[in-house]
DNA sequence: AAAATAATTTAGACAAGCCTAAAAATATAA
DNA sequence: TTATATTTTTAGGCTTGTCTAAATTATTTT
């Protein structure tokens, strides 16, 4: 099924609600997440629901049919990878590789995203802690391990972050602290849980609200 | 000026037209090339000079404004950037890369592209041998040094090809020839101008006809 | 130079995706 | 439970880029 880059962004848009919130999306919503007026979602929905990609009863908001779901995946397979290369072949920042990705996850192509994925070594996880579906549209949800919670004296290696905002991805680059970094928990300070990590660039006091949001993944 | 895809795809369009035809285009070779309706470019070529990107009087053809020229030239730099990415990095095969350097092309992005240069280290042509615009939009045309002409001996590094039709590039990579390959010319046969090459998996002859189409940088 | 042919442009129409304004359905409050 | 407010859908229209068919201009042929 050939889609048009608008209706790929509507699926994703669906795709994501659906986790965030009830089952059956709104129209409100959907009309937030792709920027449109609500009546323009209601148009699009329709022809969604013509070619049999969501499940649509008028005013009882929507659903993705299980092909809805896959091409969905896909996409964000393919939004993914592409943020994994921006980040680490390219070196854009932590928080300027999503909108890029936006436009590169609509590349048409079956070979190019399985090229893409072998040449950046099968990454698991995407810059924001979000995993790497496989060809076969299979998410591992991962284990939710966090900096905070690392044991002095172990070592552990930065496999995403919770908090995806702006000034956090900022900060984060001003610590320079990466994608695929191993970072050695020397003490922690017991009276605000701020600790003292060994990174590539030196020792650096970490308070809790940063360690809470780093996920990591135990040496 | 933020273009939309088709129009991008005109200004190539008339861009390399002009190269290998006359300097004022015709509307039916455009429509040739954007695989449209004569009728169709017309609107477009309307549309294109009240934004100052063609020059344009009825029936007379069209050619490119100097703002055109350098979006035209812009894009074919994103181009043979792409194709460079897709067989170097990515190990397609040089008759597979252009198809998907042509949706590549059209990302928008300030730093992109030029990303992508730093990480190919600078490429001076792509990989048919046409070469890639700098930053400003100059470009070098090589000096058209064919395989054919190396002296008995001497090695050289493979640039570039002539003819870029399907069977010659499958051909090619057959014999596993490539980009930024070493050569070195062993002896020549005077009676068919066929000649023996030493190359990475080893010496192989070749013929006239194929030497003739590769072009080459004298070591 | 006039007639025939070919190329180009205009006119009117269509699909995709969006909009505004109004109508219909649902949810909330009194 | 009726009235009010909110959400959703419909109706009609706009733009982009395309098309066909007809009209116009340019080019060739005789």
């Amino acid at each position: 099924m050939m889609l048009s880059q608008t209706e790929e962004n509507y699926l994703k848009a669906i795709y994501s609600l659906t986790y965030t919130n009830s089952n059956n999306v709104s129209t409100t919503l959907i009309s937030e997440a792709v920027k449109t007026k609500a009546s323009s979602v209601t148009d699009m929905i329709q022809k969604l629901a013509e070619k049999d990609l969501v499940h649509y009863k008028k005013y009882q908001g929507v659903s993705l049919t299980e092909i809805g779901q896959k091409i969905a995946v896909e996409i964000v397979r393919k939004h993914r990878l592409w943020e994994v290369f921006l980040l680490n072949k390219l070196h854009y920042n932590w928080d300027e590789v999503h909108e890029l990705a936006e436009q590169l996850e609509h590349i048409k192509s079956e070979t190019l995203i399985d090229k893409l994925e072998i040449f950046l070594e099968f990454p698991t996880h995407d810059p924001h802690g979000d995993p790497v579906p496989d060809k076969e549209g299979n998410i591992k949800h991962h284990n939710d391990t966090m900096l905070s919670s690392v044991e002095t004296g172990k070592s552990c290696v930065v496999i995403g972050i919770k908090d995806s905002s702006d000034p956090f991805l900022k900060f984060l680059d001003k610590l320079q602290i990466q994608l695929g970094n191993t970072l050695k928990v020397i003490s922690k300070e017991p009276f605000d849980n701020s600790m003292l990590v060994e990174t590539t660039i030196g020792s650096i006091s970490i308070s809790n609200q940063i360690s809470k949001n780093i996920f990591v993944k135990n040496l």
